[in-house]
DNA sequence: TAGTGGTCTAGACCACCTC
DNA sequence: AGGTGGTCTAGACCACTAC
């Protein structure tokens, strides 16, 4: 063991108490000329280990009102049912699923029509930077911002599923459009991935520091070819995702 | 759009250079000192804006060599035939991945036995704070810390499978040993979360700033019961996780 | 030895929140 | 008004890396 700096021996002081519950009551932590006396340190160097604590997730700090232990509250969401094949949902699990936690949904929707950044080409199988119908979602529980999901399809699809490239929800859910439409998604892809927020993610997202994205990129296919990616942000300290695989007749046995 | 303080300024007109390839060359970003001249600000202010990219994981910086933009190099894991049911790999699925990759993979292993943790006890569906097996894996790839995987076997499995707790590997793979031993795992309940690293976390993973961790949680089941809980924690600058569901003839077709 | 980033200080002034 | 965190400065000294 090293002799460490003295703004780390604040930051693991206060990681300790936090994690030993010392701030429980109310959450707050010590003003900053508080810890400064505590510690016999200038301010700069305890707000040197305050940040340490910002970056790991652990508190958060406001401008005039003080740092406090972060809370959290996480939303699952499970990915192998979310769009069952057997059974494909009506276009609206989000909702379902955070109006049965008791909470209140909204989202805002725009559709739009763009050249495909390079990962969802790549993904859809088309030529890099041809174009593609957008369908934007950003969505909240209890006006908390909760992630982003942004689908592609491509053009050629389009032609076959005009609707898709109309303003406005499809009542139905845009995957029974394409179904009824001769077009079924079959199988998916999943990949998941995260690091920290962009500066327009942590806007969109209202992400304060320490806090990383987890992201999901979804690619349907048909029985020929990919028909859809869709890239859903989460936000890393609200949500959690599951998969089902196999028999699980043994997680709801009373053993 | 309101003034930004002037950190963010050197921050945001850092960033822009950044992904606009300004430092491709050698990556090397100009020293703190040439950038407080050329943003007419103090040393402390450059820092600060150098500190949120470092944080944002766009850059490192080393004590006598300077920041430098980081490079990204990510290994993907597929989660859903990584112990597909119908074809159990044979324990090694890791070293067979990276090797395929012309990597060097390497790992350290160990086996003690403790009180499960108490998320791991609610998965396992054992009282909480009763004895659990922990078998644990710190993998490396060309020795660079990886990830971490810890899997927790409940007692009452122990009784009849004695060699989970015998330290060493099981040459055929745990899987399989159990399987001959009439316990069979027909089904996996996948959690995926994210979080910045504990400092314990960033010590064994050799982590930077910036860099949040991706914790994959496996709970394995038999016909009635738990049996297994696996907690792998990755490196998220290193690592991605992919599924497969449904029907993919489309993905392979070239179309 | 010279140049890089890492730590620390003391003090100034600003912006925000509560009373 | 008074207390909180947010920004910024100027300067000192230390630790590491390169040559």
């Amino acid at each position: 063991m090293s002799k460490q700096p003295k703004y780390r021996q604040v930051a693991d002081a206060l990681r300790r108490e936090i994690v030993n519950g010392a701030f429980d009551r109310d959450r707050r932590l010590p003003s900053e000329s508080e810890l400064s006396a505590r510690f016999d340190a200038s301010r700069n160097t305890v707000r040197s280990g305050l940040a340490l604590l910002v970056s790991e997730g652990l508190i958060t700090s406001s401008q005039g009102l003080g740092y406090e232990v972060r809370s959290h509250e996480v939303f699952e969401l499970n990915a192998s049912r979310f769009e069952n094949l057997n059974f494909p949902h009506n276009g609206d699990a989000y909702n379902t699923d955070v109006t049965n936690a008791g909470r209140r949904p909204h989202q805002t929707f725009r559709v739009e029509m763009l050249p495909a950044p390079e990962e969802v080409a790549e993904r859809l199988k088309i030529e890099k930077g041809s174009k593609a119908v957008l369908r934007f979602c950003h969505r909240y529980v209890d006006d908390v911002p909760w992630s982003t999901q942004a689908t592609y399809y491509p053009a050629w699809l389009i032609e076959e599923s005009p609707r898709l490239a109309e303003p406005g929800d499809i009542e139905e859910g845009t995957t029974r459009y394409l179904a009824a439409r001769g077009i079924e998604q079959i199988g998916y892809f999943d990949e998941i991935a995260t690091r920290m927020p962009t500066p327009e993610e942590a806007r969109l997202l209202e992400m304060s520091a320490g806090v990383p994205v987890l992201l999901w990129t979804r690619t349907g296919y048909s029985a020929d070819r990919p028909i859809r990616c869709t890239i859903t942000t989460f936000r890393g300290d609200l949500n959690r995702m599951n998969y089902e695989i196999g028999d699980l007749a043994g997680r709801s046995e009373n053993t």
